[in-house]
DNA sequence: AAGGATGTTGCCTG
DNA sequence: TCAGGCAACATCCT
């Protein structure tokens, strides 16, 4: 389900409920967390950090998290019950298998907007600046680090990897300050051709590595599980050599 | 139909 | 001591 582009989804669906403004009337649920707190409460706002779906309130919001396998249903509801259902007079809001907490205070002091891939906030000097903070780690796994590219996954990891040129294991010390700035241009662009594959349901079809056994030039992929975290990478070696090419 | 996967945290161990 | 490994969470598709 996630990846930052999905999440925008879920946003944008249910900003057409107009729901911002309207009191919970009920909230149900599974969930350990405090749920009365929420009932009653007037929604300010519905926003999103990276994979994080924000529901505000006057002084704290609710922090929802999909996690690998979570889901939700808008004005309809799973066979299971929900982790957390949100219960509107004209709505109701109904999520599964996910992660909840309450971020208390102003989200400002929370998230920092600007590594957002998906947000208007999103800084591309700023996030070079990040990168150059990460000299010794790899690509791969900058790619999945949500305090440097929030929102990225591991399918917005390997087809940014691709389109770049750029081999999984490079270390971000060895790319030049003009490729940090192709990953970081390249990262929110692929963020917003997901987003709208993912809209017109496309998105397999577009994917020139990931899943893929030959790459749009077909050479075989290798697929291997690689950096620190081991996600799995798919590349290709001929389109995206580990050399020092990049360095200046 | 078993296995793997768009994710993250926190515990255990050496 | 702390980094790395790995389980846990729980679901759906192939």
């Amino acid at each position: 389900m996630p990846e930052g582009p999905s999440i925008v989804i879920l946003r944008e669906l249910i900003e057409d409920l107009h729901l911002e403004g309207s009191k919970l009337v009920d909230v149900v649920g599974t969930t350990e967390l405090d749920k009365e707190r929420m009932v009653n409460q007037k929604v300010i706002e519905f926003k999103t950090w990276g994979k994080h779906f924000l529901i505000c309130f006057e002084d704290f919001a609710l922090r929802i998290h999909l996690m690998m396998f979570g889901s939700y249903r808008i004005n309809e509801r799973k066979e299971s019950k929900p982790k957390i259902g949100l219960i509107f007079k004209t709505a109701e809001l109904n999520f599964y298998t996910c992660d909840l907490k309450y971020i208390e205070g102003n989200l400002d002091d929370t998230y920092d907007w600007t590594a957002d891939i998906m947000s208007e906030a999103y800084n591309i000097n700023h996030t070079v600046k990040s990168l150059k903070e990460h000299n010794n780690s790899f690509v791969c796994d900058v790619l999945l680090d949500q305090d440097v590219f929030a929102g990225s996954g591991n399918i917005i990891k390997n087809e940014v990897l691709y389109r770049i040129k750029v081999q999984p294991l490079t270390k971000i010390g060895d790319l030049s300050t003009a490729k940090l700035k192709s990953l970081t241009t390249a990262t929110q662009q692929y963020a917003f051709d997901f987003l709208k594959w993912k809209k017109e349901n496309t998105l397999k079809k577009h994917w020139e590595v990931y899943g893929k056994k030959t790459c749009p030039r077909h050479h075989t992929i290798i697929k291997k599980n690689l950096g620190k975290n081991k996600r799995v990478s798919f590349y290709c070696p001929e389109c995206q050599k580990l050399i020092e090419l990049h360095k200046k």
